[in-house]
RNA sequence: GCCGGUGUAGUUCAAUGGUAGAACAGAGGACUCAUAAGCCUCAAACAAUGGUCCGAUUCCAUUCACCGGCACCA
């Protein structure tokens, strides 16, 4: 029974068009902590993440560098890589990139499958193309049907062949794999968004582009004229990651899959991507957990309005584990966060120099002056409610009640007053109770986590964890 | 425009058809193991209007405000 408990958990890919901002640390530290949870729950746990690297706009980017774009995705993905050690992941976190080899001969697979079970065809494509600015324009760009830039130019038509999946024979199948599996998204109102898209209908999408406008994907087997439309290739990640279709036995082993993924994503997750896996005949992803965004001061981040908050700047100034703290606990696990630099400091002093920080120090004092021997605790476990938190992917209720464990340590503490008592056996308790809650935090403060536990092996009280900030 | 959601103390959240709970921030107190930390006490809120009900913050309707989704954007 013991022998194949395996956990498969993966982001999303980013697109390498930009920097890694928080909102993707967000999703990679709440993932992050999943998966080392498991693992201390006796997983074997495969983490995945890595970066979407073909399309369009990459492309256009790379032009306009003067750079071959696979030099310019090489580039730019270390800026990702780097998360690893940035954001504290697991060591052996796996990496995909959507240019890798293994993954586009996957993806190929996948397409020729796809196709051979019947869910693939062409089809005449008609877009709209302004001559003023020798681009396609969507609907959504035009005003009285013509380009809002050159409204005095007639829009042309043109045709183009396309690949096609057939979304719309999934229509069924998905809203009755909806009905079987209602926590399948989490939250579940999640969920309801894409069931009232399906059951408005769902039409058909283009999965490849033509290879003389945009090479820059994996090629179409058999078709040397096109190439497949990014996320088409970007969602068999999930599958190529783990060794579809060349090591089945991997496969089997990892799948199905937890996804952690932004609300922009609930569609292409849920619904697409579910939907592929039913073309090729594979079972559905196991769950899906979407997250909401972060603002600044009640605004969208921007480059423009230049109030990025990088996950680097939070590390310069408070630490990598008051980072991983703030995502996840004072960052709204499911809906929108607004952030300031204001909040972080209050919720940095309240909760982790007040809170833990203190704590630990009075704690380890006592100990250290009262206790000749350090304190011999005996091994650890989730407590049961902080498990039952966890098993949901509740990260945000899992951190508030390790933090009213804290509390109620604070309150025993005041009420046995060992400073007049001395009393052994009472610090004795202390000490295992501090060693409950550092066991507690080890997969969202690793860290800080093993400050704790070390100071209880030494009987010492350790060097501040972290120090007020008063400016 | 269509569909869905939300509106509770200064802030962030919770619960509930019958005295609305907490955390942080604020005021005060006794203590001292601790990072002027911790503990105790205090002050502070149900968007508006109408309806159902013995009774509504909770259910219904309307209004106002805010948010999300409405597909080829990766």
């Amino acid at each position: 029974m013991s022998q194949n408990k395996s956990f498969y958990i993966t982001t999303t890919l980013p697109y390498v068009n930009a920097e890694p901002h928080i909102g993707f640390a967000m999703e990679l530290i709440h993932a992050d902590i999943i998966a080392r949870y498991k693992e201390l729950c006796g997983f074997e746990v495969f983490f995945n993440t890595g970066t979407d690297e073909h399309g369009l706009k990459l492309y256009q980017k790379a032009l306009g560098f003067g750079e071959d774009p696979q030099a310019y995705v090489d580039r730019y993905v270390t800026r990702f890589k780097e998360l690893k050690d940035v954001l504290g992941l697991k060591e052996d976190l796996h990496f995909i990139r959507t240019t890798d080899s293994q993954h586009k001969k996957s993806a190929q697979n996948f397409w020729e499958l796809c196709d051979k079970n019947g869910y693939i065809y062409k089809k005449l494509y008609k877009t709209k193309y302004c001559s003023g600015c020798e681009l396609e324009r969507l609907d959504h760009d035009l005003i009285n049907g013509k380009c809002f830039l050159h409204p005095n130019l007639d829009i042309i038509f043109l045709e183009e062949e396309n690949y096609f999946f057939k979304f719309s024979a999934f229509e069924k199948p998905l809203l009755d794999f909806y009905k079987n599996n209602p926590d399948f998204v989490i939250p579940n109102y999640r969920l309801n968004e894409i069931r009232v898209l399906i059951e408005r209908g769902l039409e058909d999408f283009s999965i490849s582009r033509l290879k003389e406008k945009m090479p820059w994907g994996i090629d179409v087997p058999g078709d040397d004229k096109h190439v497949m439309y990014v996320w088409f290739d970007a969602l068999v990640n999930y599958i190529s990651t783990i060794g579809w279709p060349d090591s089945m036995r991997e496969f089997e082993k990892w799948w199905p899959v937890v996804q952690f993924a932004g609300k922009d994503q609930i569609r292409q997750q849920a619904a697409m991507w579910q939907a592929m896996l039913m073309a090729v005949g594979l079972p559905p992803s196991r769950q899906i957990v979407i997250h909401g965004f972060i603002n600044y001061e009640g605004q969208k981040m921007a480059k423009s309005l230049g109030n990025v908050v990088s996950p680097q700047e939070v590390i310069a100034k408070y630490g990598l584990d008051a980072l991983r703290y703030f995502i996840a606990r004072e960052f709204n696990q499911f809906e929108d966060t607004d952030v300031s630099w204001d909040k972080l400091k209050i919720a940095y002093n309240a909760n982790l120099a007040n809170g833990l920080g203190n704590l630990v120090s009075r704690v380890m004092k006592l100990a250290e002056t009262r206790l000749s021997q350090p304190v011999i605790v005996k091994s650890l476990i989730f407590d049961k409610e902080l498990a039952s938190f966890l098993d949901k992917f509740e990260i945000q209720k899992a951190m508030n009640y390790i933090w009213m464990e804290m509390g109620d340590l604070d309150a025993l503490i005041q009420e046995k007053k060992p400073w007049e008592s001395k009393d052994r056996e009472v610090i004795a308790d202390l000490v295992i109770r501090l060693a409950q809650i550092g066991f507690s935090l080890t997969p969202f403060m690793p860290e800080t986590s093993a400050k704790i536990l070390s100071a209880i092996k030494e009987n010492k009280m350790p060097a501040s964890l972290f120090p007020r900030k008063d400016a």
